[in-house]
DNA sequence: CTTCTGACA
DNA sequence: TGTCAGTA
């Protein structure tokens, strides 16, 4: 290497590879995606200046935010539409990233623990632990096959009334929302707390689904084949509801209808709500204040949520207008520069259940 | 001995 | 991206 001086800092691919600590075949593919156009030789060998290795360092510095090549390449095409967009979808990757790695962490970590209080951790063993926690898990590959099992098209079979009749009943969720089904000619209507009635079709016993929206409901039951709950399987996610007797349903409704009509909001939802977005400007929700489901929501909003918030401005002022049929509390929201309408609802345990935000009037 | 291209994992 | 084959 001491013939021919590189006095005019020109490095061969190899030579290059190892100063920025790249493989050769990685100066390559970048090539072939046209991130770099080295000078070559008469022998056709790559010849790396300056003006390279400034472009490589470049690419790398991207590379270390996580950034694929093909996001790199459009960014250094300098054709990029919109940088807040890109670092946006980043972002979301990222926290989708470090979920599943947390995921991962928590049951390697239970594993741990087990063995190093002296118990036997079988092979077996620890695959149905990560089967497991996989079922019930908001991890985002889980919620993307839920999504494609939940969109899978369904085939329905006839009805028969003396079975398919059985699942007639009230089931309240997490949410405090009450699911009642009853029976009308020839089928089943479920109807949720303040939303219509909606058929839903047998597609298997004790497994319903709707066809004006992609969802569908699996009936649960005891030993004695007691009906127990109903999973609503909905948007990737899935929602257990508990069996509540017909007073208890009508309870509820009573309740709910008593808010609408007085405006009675929930106790404190003023308070939270400027909590909320307090919370969404710093970019810091807190999901331990949501149920599961939703805090799986939000945390693919927040960072739209927050961009949002960010061009709005500071908050100005927070006007309670009412209660929505289905039972969320509606505000208008006052920003420096706009309005937004947002409703929030509250699950029996205090724990926010729900919540939107739309730009208001 | 090295690079280069193309193909495949 | 790693690796392998066949060249120049």
């Amino acid at each position: 290497m001491s013939d021919k001086r590189n006095r005019d800092h020109l490095l061969t691919a190899a030579e290059c590879a190892e100063r920025l600590g790249l493989t050769v075949r990685a100066l390559r593919v970048y090539e072939d995606r046209g991130l770099i156009a080295p000078r070559r030789t008469e022998k056709n060998w790559r010849l790396y200046g300056g003006a390279e290795i400034a472009r490589l360092t470049e690419i790398l510095a991207l590379k270390r935010l996580g950034l694929s090549l093909t996001r790199i390449t459009i960014l250094l095409a300098g054709t990029t539409p919109d940088l807040g967009q890109t670092l946006t979808i980043q972002q979301s990757a990222l926290v989708d990233l470090r979920d599943r790695v947390e995921h991962s962490l928590s049951l390697v970590g239970a594993a741990l623990k087990k063995i190093s209080s002296g118990q036997a951790v079988s092979i077996s063993e620890l695959i149905t632990l990560a089967k497991e926690t996989r079922m019930t898990d908001l991890s985002p590959d889980t919620v993307a096959w839920r999504r494609y099992e939940q969109a899978r098209p369904r085939t329905e079979v006839r009805f028969e009334p003396e079975k398919h009749g059985s699942v007639v009943g009230d089931f309240q969720f997490e949410t405090g929302d009450v699911l009642s089904i009853t029976r009308c000619d020839g089928g089943l209507l479920a109807q949720l707390t303040g939303q219509s009635a909606i058929e839903i079709y047998p597609e298997a016993d004790d497994l319903f689904f709707y066809r004006v929206v992609q969802a569908q409901l699996s009936f649960t039951r005891d030993e004695r084949g007691e009906l127990e709950g109903v999973v609503l399987h909905q948007g990737g996610y899935e929602q257990t509801a508990k069996r509540i007797d017909e007073r208890r349903a009508r309870a509820v409704a009573d309740d709910l209808e008593k808010r609408v009509k007085d405006k009675i909001p929930f106790p404190n939802s003023e308070a939270l709500l400027r909590r909320v977005i307090a919370e969404h400007q710093r970019g810091e929700p807190d999901y331990d204040a949501m149920l599961p489901a939703l805090a799986a929501a939000a945390r693919e909003q927040a960072p739209i949520v927050k961009a949002e918030l960010a061009r709005l401005g500071a908050l100005r002022s927070v006007a309670f207008k009412g209660v929505l049929q289905e039972g969320s509390d509606v505000y208008d929201v006052r920003f420096e520069k706009g309005t937004l309408e947002c409703g929030l609802t509250l699950a029996p345990d205090g724990k926010l259940s729900g919540i939107y935000f739309r730009p208001g009037l």
